[in-house]
RNA sequence: GUGGUUGUAGCUCAGUUGGUUAGAGCGCCUGAUUGUGGUUCAGGAGGUCGUCGGUUCGAGACCGAUCUUCCACCCCA
């Protein structure tokens, strides 16, 4: 055999039963999608390069794919930027297209682009690969899908309500009960800062406050002291790391720490806004829930933070998250234009459901009959009926070389196909059909009609 | 990007301190059974031991590089 064949590093083929049950939970998020009045759209796999740089940060920037330039590109760079070998410099030189990292940065350019054409508020979702040159491990790829939704244009509350909806309702539709709806509000963690009087240390502060459940309160308080933030300052914010009880408890808690900061009280009052909407309108499965730790990297997000748990029962991280931006288009020009987003982690609900076995064998849109092929003359009296299932609605196939049977009957057996049409000169003579159901091995001699009937 | 880890038949894995012709289970193919699959029985095919290089009389095993897998960082979905 000759060498085998690889694909890249981080990618996945996918089998016609991965890409069926895959299908589904995509199915499921589009109808959902739809029923909350977003509309698709969808963007170039690449994008000029200048569309993309800069928008992740120095690590973002790293993890993206650059596409070459055509034709002879080293010509056209100058001889000390060769020589000088810096892959920094040198990179815009050769490479003027890159691959799409993330859904968002082109959607802000897309809204910027057809401005005029918009009707705002914009509600759209886009459910498209994207590509990131990270060092791949379980659950994460090189190339994956994203499946977000957005609204740009409008600033009002609803929407943040409207999203904590929409994830009820995709997840109560997968029949995934009890995930977490986890919130949090960029305000607070600004007020955090304020109220220890380090507000330039935003950053720091919360991509350390975000570790809590991981390294504990021992841990962000070393890593926050690190970061230069004093002994006396976090003793001072101590009490977030410990807040329990219910959504209110937590708010009335936050309300206490957060008494000096107006920044701080605003997203106590979004978060208000948001949890009694959402009382007045119990959700179906999902719990919504106030985790001020929450704050990873999205450091874009102004407002409402999202993430979604996985339930209890499973080990696996979030499987959705996303949040309000207030300036998103501002890169591209177009100010004062609000948004808020939220995405939908397809591997990770992917590996959920089949670890708590929630596909529906539906999912497989499986053969339902397939026909024994005897010979010539009879192959055509099966295609004929094969024809005939087809346009009512039911998915039939003939086999398509006259094989031993026993190798067509395995056939069917593998491939899970529940029915096998024997039909033979017997058959033809009588203008009927035997109809084998593979899982009991009973078979009957039928009518097309009846035939139609019963697989339908 | 940093540190570690993995790779032997289609799949899951054995393979002793380096020593003849690299094994098992499952799967696959053929037959018993020329219009009846799953069970059984008999037989068979299938390997450049990830790749390239090195050490050695001799490498699946030791060394180096590289690719790949998974994990912890970084970061993130």
């Amino acid at each position: 055999m000759a060498q085998k064949p690889s694909i890249p590093k981080g990618t996945r083929d996918f089998s016609p039963e991965e890409v069926s049950k895959r299908d589904y939970i995509v199915q499921t998020i589009k109808k959902q999608f739809q029923h909350f009045g977003f509309q698709p759209i969808e963007t170039p796999s690449f994008e000029n390069s200048d569309t993309l740089m800069g928008k992740y940060g120095e690590e973002g920037d790293r993890l993206i794919f650059k596409i070459l330039n055509s034709g002879d590109f080293l010509r056209k760079v100058k001889d000390d930027l060769y020589t000088e070998k810096d892959s920094l410099k040198l990179t815009p030189k050769i490479s003027e297209k890159a691959l799409r990292y993330d859904l968002t940065v082109p959607f802000a350019r897309y809204v910027v682009q057809h401005q005029n054409e918009i009707d705002f508020p914009f509600k759209r979702y886009q459910i498209q690969p994207v590509w990131r040159a990270d060092r791949p491990q379980k659950g994460r790829f090189r190339e994956f899908f994203q499946c977000d939704a957005d609204v740009v244009g409008s600033d009002s509350l609803w929407q943040e309500v409207e999203f904590v909806q929409l994830y009820d309702a995709v997840f109560t539709q997968l029949k995934l009960d009890g995930v977490s709806i986890k919130m949090n509000n960029r305000k607070i963690l600004s007020g955090f800062a304020e109220v220890i009087g380090e507000s330039d240390k935003l950053i720091d502060f919360t991509v350390a406050l975000d570790k809590l459940d991981k390294i504990g309160e021992e841990g962000v308080t070393k890593e926050m002291q690190e970061k230069g933030i004093s002994a006396e300052a976090i003793k001072t914010i101590s009490p977030i790391f410990s807040l329990s009880g219910s959504f209110l408890d937590k708010i009335a808690s936050l309300k206490e720490i957060l008494a000096s900061s107006e920044t701080g009280k605003k997203g106590i009052e979004e978060l208000e806004f948001v949890q009694k909407a959402i009382e007045k309108m119990p959700l179906q499965t999902a719990n919504l829930d106030l985790d001020v730790t929450l704050a990873r990297g999205l450091n874009y997000y102004t407002g409402a933070i999202f993430e979604v748990a996985a339930p209890a029962n499973v080990k696996m991280g979030s499987i959705g998250g996303g949040g309000r931006y207030d300036d998103l288009t501002g890169i591209f020009g177009l100010k004062n234009i609000s948004g808020i987003g939220i995405s939908f982690g397809l591997d990770r609900i992917y590996l959920v459901l089949e670890e708590l076995n929630l596909f529906p064998t539906s999912a497989k849109n499986n053969t339902k009959v397939i026909f024994i092929n005897f010979g010539q003359k009879e192959a055509l009296y099966a295609m004929q009926a094969v024809q005939k299932l087809r346009e009512n609605g039911i998915n039939a196939e003939l086999y398509p070389d006259a094989a031993k049977m026993k190798k067509q009957m395995n056939y069917a057996n593998k491939r899970d196909i529940p029915f096998v049409v024997l039909a033979g000169s017997k058959e033809i003579e009588n203008k009927e059909f035997t109809l084998k159901n593979m899982k009991t091995g009973e078979q009957d001699n039928l009518n097309f009609s009846v035939l139609v009937q019963t697989l339908k």
